[in-house]
RNA sequence: GGGCUCGUAGCUCAGUGGGAGAGCGCUCGCCUCACACGCGAGAGGCCGCUGGUUCGAAACCAGCCGAGCCCA
């Protein structure tokens, strides 16, 4: 029912009536469409683009409410702000997602052939590859649709040629025999980054490698024994006492017969197993670089199913863990297998499909990180990249310090085609244009027939999404946006993608791609532990939403973001922050029944205003600056942390509670103006329900919204000492009034007559706040005590206040017995106080080093509560 | 093995040198004219352990114990 909204009154709050028609009205709008050459310091953030086969995840929640809230902020402070949404085509995991339908319809990607497969990638990826965007949406993310990438599209396809070629061209691409990580199952290369390492049950044994003389030989231990079949050479340590007689001798391979050297390699390690090692070339990184030094050959056990090869002889064919099986038999029966152990070790595994990867030798392309990462890591040193928090920076460099090359060739289908084609002569040809048809039958061409590694495009995309393909001249949008202002991403893929941008941005546009990195953590469950399938404690997003709402995700979200440290989430936080925007509905509602418009116009007037006035405009100042600050050092949840308290327990609480008891048109202007401002703090957190109270409050104004409304870099009020501390003796009357007719067990029905004795200083405070404090305390007559007036004749009950004291009469109110207990309480709490600050002041280096402030503090303190002990002393006696 | 983070109320977390805090949960009392998605009151803590610095340490330093993450 839009029609409630169209006037100055609200029925209950309904996130799924309110968001949607909201987030269509931004949209339809153009509340999210920035350009070039709009007005404002430029403020760019690129969405970590996510998997086109991906659904909205709670992790992809967070990072939309950060990213969103960050954008929102920046919008309002009048910045010109970007978000650029978008996907990414991820290679292997698109691909196995199709290659599972043709599974299940009986046929195969192979069956298809190349050109249909991408065909049907492709069609697949138009139908669902929007779903996670779409999903966004209904999150309130407030991205310009307008400038949607897709790392495939064809901006990214000629950004991604043109890169290729250029680093060619300066020999920072090259192609080479080097040990990668296979993946069997997934029939390709991985880089090292795409491979977890996780302990495995195994085995470790040791094998007797006979000497080619007869001798003994050496013991070697290995955790693949099939690998053994591949060896072409046994290494010791050049010091290693034990084996210099062995170095340069041959020792002879069982099973294959193959007489293979002994060679002395710095490398080993002599303290770990026996001290001599397998050289296996082809199969291990460490294995290949020996085989390097000392010039051995590479042979290849392997194929791409992970089974052995014909140089692997009698083993041909089989699995490679029956081959291990085998080969250990085979071994025992020569006497040859000293021992085996049970030994859990990492393995490493296909981060994509969880298989155990295969180190092995092969013909792959890749980029000589060296000269990138050095400028890369120069940067984030000289702090033209920064990472908050500012610790991840120290693992990063350290890891881009000591960067093997990246294997960028994957044996997929589905990606950017490598720009190589082969001639007769096996000489290469990388081109930035296709070759003609004549040209191919003249040299005989073939296209290289695998694709880049699908970080490869995003480690383009801070400049790709603006439009930047390699060309001389810059888009306006590159002119504008880039460097961005925040890259926003969970520290699991600063190595992964966050290093790459930076190597590329630098390279390719010889500036950094974002002036910071943003971190934020993982989401939790309400105990701490990661989400899983398998422990049952995956919270759907989209679930939430269409119970709480996107706002009280939102909410929940940022109110656990602590800037580095995972987030956790439970269902109850979530209903815990969508009470707050009922709260907050619920006050803008009571607020909304008492205007007629004009206050809201008319500002917050700074004459004519009373201690309460006074007071939360303190407070709503205290918080605007304390938001401001948070918003600026990435701390959201702070930021939501300070908008709950004032919100809650000063406006609410409090002021509204106060304002009941006025009509004055002050009062209705601070509500209003207090409300106005609160709003637009809020906004970028909880942007939908947010955006409809301001609209109402507003009367709906033509062409205005709080979207687009100015972020409060000054307040309507201003800090008020004095204000907030006689407002303080105030709560404290009412607080303990309330206390002592909890004790007491009172009815609200019950009021209270007070007589106050009281300091004048302190007598003047309160009876400025009388009305409040009668009607909040509940009380039914308050009457100041004259100067030297004495108690109250028959029991009264005393209630103590810093600088005064309420007398009231008991009879016929309350138990007695409870009133002697908590006189007995209160003394207690006051004697204890008091033995603590005499303490202090009994320590003569306190009282001699101490500032002269915090000593006089503690002065104050013993005086204030020895004179409370008296007088509960004598309330105490008087009682009996 | 190297690096990093964390250890504060039952749970999740704030709190970076001067009287222990929040949300949720729990107890008690209230349908008080914005809100029962609410209001009011309360219980609950050797601030991981041991030393050190300091007049003063939850906070700073060292060591230890425990949990987790990254890298090798």
């Amino acid at each position: 029912m839009t029609e409630t909204t169209d006037h100055r009154t609200l029925s209950g709050y309904d996130p799924a009536e309110i968001e949607p028609r909201r987030y269509d009205w931004w949209e339809d709008g153009g509340w999210f469409a920035a350009e070039p050459d709009d007005e404002g310091e430029p403020f760019a953030i690129a969405m970590p683009p996510p998997n086109v086969t991906g659904s909205l995840h709670i992790g992809h929640a967070l990072t939309s409410a950060i990213e969103d809230a960050l954008v929102r902020h920046a919008r309002m402070q009048g910045k010109n702000a970007v978000w650029l949404p978008g996907t990414d085509h991820a290679g292997i995991a698109t691909q196995n997602v199709v290659e599972k339908e043709l599974a299940a319809e009986g046929t195969s990607r192979h069956d298809l052939g190349r050109e249909a497969f991408v065909e049907r990638v492709w069609a697949w990826k138009e139908e669902y590859g929007g779903r996670i965007l779409r999903q966004q949406r209904s999150l309130g993310a407030s991205c310009d649709w307008r400038r949607e990438a897709f790392t495939l599209d064809e901006t990214r396809a000629e950004a991604v040629r043109e890169t290729f070629c250029l680093l060619y061209e300066q020999g920072l691409i090259y192609k080479g025999e080097r040990i990668i990580n296979w993946c069997p199952r997934c029939q390709t290369a991985l880089s090292d980054i795409e491979v977890d390492y996780l302990e495995d049950p195994g085995e470790l044994a040791e094998l007797r490698y006979p000497g080619a003389d007869g001798s003994a030989g050496v013991v070697v231990a290995t955790t693949r024994v099939e690998t053994m079949l591949g060896d072409t050479a046994v290494a010791v340590h050049p010091d290693d006492e034990r084996y210099r007689h062995l170095v340069g001798s041959t020792v002879v391979l069982p099973l294959l017969d193959r007489e293979i050297p002994v060679v002395a390699d710095a490398w080993v390690d002599p303290e770990f197993g026996t001290g001599a090692v397998k050289v296996t070339p082809a199969h291990d990184p460490n294995d290949f670089e020996i085989g390097q030094r000392h010039d051995l050959p590479s042979v290849d056990v392997m194929d791409d199913d992970a089974r052995i090869t014909e140089a692997g002889g009698p083993y041909a064919g089989l699995d490679r863990y029956a081959a291990r099986e085998r080969v250990k038999a085979d071994l025992d029966a020569l006497g040859l297998l000293v021992s085996v152990v049970d030994r859990a070790h990492q393995v490493g595994h296909c981060s994509r499909c969880d298989t155990a990867v295969e180190p092995r030798l092969s013909d792959q392309w890749f980029v000589e990180v060296g000269p990138l990462a050095s400028r890369a890591a120069e940067a984030v040193r000289a702090g033209r990249t920064r990472f908050v928090p500012e610790r991840n920076a120290k693992g990063f460099l350290e890891w881009l310090d000591n960067l093997h090359d990246w294997c960028i060739s994957r044996q997929l289908w589905w990606g950017h085609r490598i720009p190589a084609w082969y001639d007769r002569d096996g000489g290469v040809h990388v081109r930035r244009t296709d070759p003609t048809p004549e040209e191919i039958a003249e040299l005989g061409l073939t296209q290289d027939v695998d694709v880049l590694d699908t970080w490869f495009s995003s480690a383009l995309w801070p400049f790709t999404t603006l439009g930047w393909t390699g060309a001389v001249t810059d888009t306006p949008e590159l002119a504008t946006w880039y460097p961005n202002a925040v890259m926003e991403t969970g520290y699991d893929i600063n190595t992964f993608w966050v290093s790459r941008m930076l190597m590329m941005g630098l390279h390719l546009r010889d500036d950094v791609p974002f002036h910071v990195v943003f971190n934020h953590g993982m989401v939790r469950d309400a105990e701490g532990k990661k989400m899983s399938k398998s422990f049952g404690n995956v919270i759907d997003p989209l679930d939430f939403i269409d119970k709480y709402g996107a706002d009280a995700l939102r909410f929940a979200l940022l109110r656990g973001a602590n800037p580095g440290q995972d987030t956790p989430l439970a269902e109850e936080w979530v209903e815990g922050a969508r009470r707050f925007c009922n709260k907050l509905w619920n006050a803008a509602r009571f607020v909304l029944a008492r205007l007629d418009g004009s206050e809201v116009a008319a500002g917050v007037p700074d004459r004519g205003l009373e201690v309460e006035d006074r007071w939360i405009l303190s407070r709503l100042e205290d918080t605007r600056a304390q938001v401001g600050a948070a918003y600026a050092e990435f701390d959201l949840a702070k930021a939501v942390r300070l908008l709950y308290h004032f919100v809650w327990d000063d406006y609410c609480d409090w002021y509204l509670e106060l304002a009941k008891l006025r009509g004055d048109d002050v009062a209705d202007r601070v509500l209003a103006g207090v409300l106005d401002e609160a709003l637009r703090l809020a906004h970028p957190v909880i942007p939908f329900v947010t955006e409809e109270l301001w609209q109402t409050l507003h009367g709906h104004p033509e062409g205005q919204a709080l979207i687009g409304a100015a972020w409060p870099e000054t307040g309507v009020g201003a800090r008020d000492a004095a204000a907030e501390a006689e407002f303080a003796a105030l709560q404290e009357a009412v607080t303990e009034l309330r206390r002592f007719r909890a004790d007491h067990g009172l009815a609200p029905s019950v009021s209270l007559e007070v007589v106050a004795h009281a300091s004048p200083e302190r007598r003047a405070v309160l009876d400025g706040g009388l009305a409040g404090i009668t009607r909040l305390g509940g009380v039914a007559s308050w009457r100041f005590a004259t100067e030297g007036e004495a108690g109250l004749a028959g029991p009264a009950g005393k209630v103590a206040l810093s600088g005064a004291e309420l007398h009231i009469p008991l009879e016929g109110v309350i138990d007695l017995d409870e009133e002697r207990d908590r006189i007995d309480r209160e003394l207690q709490r006051a004697s204890g106080e008091l033995a603590r600050a005499e303490g202090k002041l009994g320590n003569e280096a306190f009282v001699a080093k101490a500032p002269a402030a915090v000593v006089e503090a503690e002065r104050e303190k013993v005086a204030s509560w020895r004179a409370a002990i008296e007088r509960l002393t004598a309330q105490r006696e008087a009682l009996g």
